[in-house]
DNA sequence: ATGAAAGCGCTAACAT
DNA sequence: ATGTTAGCGCTTTCAT
């Protein structure tokens, strides 16, 4: 079977066609008579033969290669349950479109700006997936910089930019109008890091639902986390002398560590304590008490980041796109009922 | 400065030398005069240019790129936070040795198929981590078969095979040893699933403790999980009736759900019942108790098989290379003792 | 030490 | 509908 390398030639050879003829075959492509063409795909299904990606993007200029980025930044984030969802849909997305996806990490920032470079300077991407990073991450105007079509996940500012997201905002606002309608005064919030936009959308959604209700602000219940367990934890340490009833964390993460600050405490939840967190992880329904929260599609996000890219590299970039999603209130026994709103 | 697209034919016309002396600056190579290797540099420098990688794999026959190969029969387990750790390691190996790296998930048993068909047939890839997996994945033999260099995250028989993995019977030993003599009989195990290597180690290890001390073996209180959070929860609960004074958890996460089903149960922990995990997982810190655990490095095995895979790639795979790296006693309160055994 | 030239395996424009 | 041919950007003999 294995008659020198095994090349398009090869297959051209012993199917008796041209090269040519096999590559249409190859890809799919019309003007190849029924015959020849279920000739050639005979012999590529005897022979096993795979075209070789690398000659195909040299020649095509296109390498069926996208790079997921998760800037430095954020890296601290990279354990909590978020990301494997994340890399989950955009797999799925690559798979379906038939292109094979990278991960880019950083250890250090000499490295992220290294591969930074690269990463924009390089024609092995086709295209690159930015996770949400600060606001200022040099990667984004590098990217615009050098024409390397990309989609972030999260909003940006620029309004160049494309993104998928989902609607932090709305999602807060839920859950604290919630809070207040099931009687909760002193509703207080855990917000995310303060360069992280989704964090800051949250908060928005938190102060326009207890303006719309005319509940004054009240500066000493918000305090602020950075997505992580302890930080929720601290945070709710920070927030108990200030007798809050009622707490929208904006993070799954975050929640399960105000939880367990508020059983160390001996605060009871929901009794004493109402909680509302983000995200709807597995962990939410196995906390105890199981934690009501804002449902976002997380792995649905990454399929539809990576079918924002395909349509940009086929269509261009401009002009930029943008998909928000919404959220969904799922109630379980942290929040003190489950009533619905 | 952009001058018609930036390949090494201008930087050579801009450096004033031949295309060959320009690729041998580009690879660090001899028989270059210090004079000419300058004015190179300086070119590439101010230019920004980086080489095609793709140009590059085609001619030199070495993508530099390694892909990380998550079968789907373990793919429940994706979220657990060890993942995160090894894909932190895995990446680390690789940009250390100037490599990218790239994750193949799949969401289906035929696009599975398929893909383990591309990447074994592939020339795509120089080299391959697959994370342990069905003792009988068909990938294992395929990878064999098509000579694609490759290591195992986790052991395999196949002596053929290389691998990295940790100490896992050892492991084991230690926790169950700890257990006995902090004085506790009727001490349970609750052990991964079936197919897993690293489980049927870990289970030997709670055997070969127990056997020493000459306790009997209690088939009742050996139960099976799948190293999910809810089974370790329904392992816990079957295990309850037979009223196990301590129980060896192969794994932090399947812990954290025993925790959860002690916790409903009223059981007290460790008054009642100890409890060792598997792992160090920052979740064990924090669980209440906090987890005594046998700590694994996890990020360091990711590195290694990054270092293993790339002397396969220079030296070839024979023979096959074995890492096995111990692990560690971690005592936290969840075991009875702060007493080192 | 340097350069000329032959591929690497494929796609795509062009010719038939 | 099929075949011929010229690259894609680089590495790598082989000359010099």
């Amino acid at each position: 079977m294995a008659e020198g390398k095994l090349t398009i030639r090869q297959i051209a050879k012993l199917a008796g066609v041209s090269r040519s003829t096999a590559s249409r075959v190859l890809n799919n492509r019309p003007n190849v008579s029924p015959g020849m063409r279920e000739r050639v795909q005979k012999v590529i299904a005897e022979t096993g033969y795979v075209p070789d990606p690398i000659a195909r993007s040299l020649s095509s200029r296109r390498s069926k290669i996208i790079g997921l980025v998760i800037p430095l930044a954020i890296q601290s984030l990279f354990e909590d349950p978020f990301f494997p969802r994340l890399m989950q849909g955009i797999s799925q997305g690559c798979n379906d479109h038939d292109h094979t996806l990278s991960l880019f990490l950083f250890h250090s920032e000499e490295e992220e700006r290294k591969l930074y470079h690269r990463i924009s300077r390089n024609r092995l991407l086709d295209g690159v997936i930015v996770t949400a990073t600060r606001t200022d991450d040099p990667l984004i105007p590098q990217l615009i910089a050098n024409r390397v079509p990309f989609v972030m996940h999260g909003r940006h500012e620029d309004p160049r930019v494309s993104f998928v997201e989902v609607d932090n905002e709305t999602g807060a606002y839920t859950a604290v109008t919630h809070l207040v309608r099931l009687g909760r005064q002193r509703i207080a919030l855990i917000t995310g890091p303060a360069a992280s936009l989704a964090a800051e959308d949250r908060k928005q959604g938190y102060l326009k639902a207890l303006q719309e209700r005319r509940v004054r602000i009240d500066e000493s219940l918000i305090v602020q986390g950075d997505f992580t367990e302890t930080s929720g934890y601290e945070a709710m340490l920070r927030l108990l002398p200030h007798e809050p009833a009622a707490v929208f964390v904006a993070s799954d993460t975050m929640a399960l560590g105000a939880l367990r600050a508020l059983r160390e405490a001996g605060k009871r939840v929901p009794d004493e304590v109402a909680l509302i967190g983000f995200d709807d992880m597995p962990q939410a329904t196995t906390a105890h008490p199981p934690l009501t929260t804002i449902r976002q599609p997380i792995q649905q996000t990454g399929v539809l980041a990576v079918e924002m890219l395909m349509d940009i590299l086929e269509n261009g970039a401009e002009p930029s796109r943008r998909i928000i999603l919404p959220t969904e209130l799922v109630i379980r026994a942290s929040c003190g009922s489950r009533l619905v709103g």
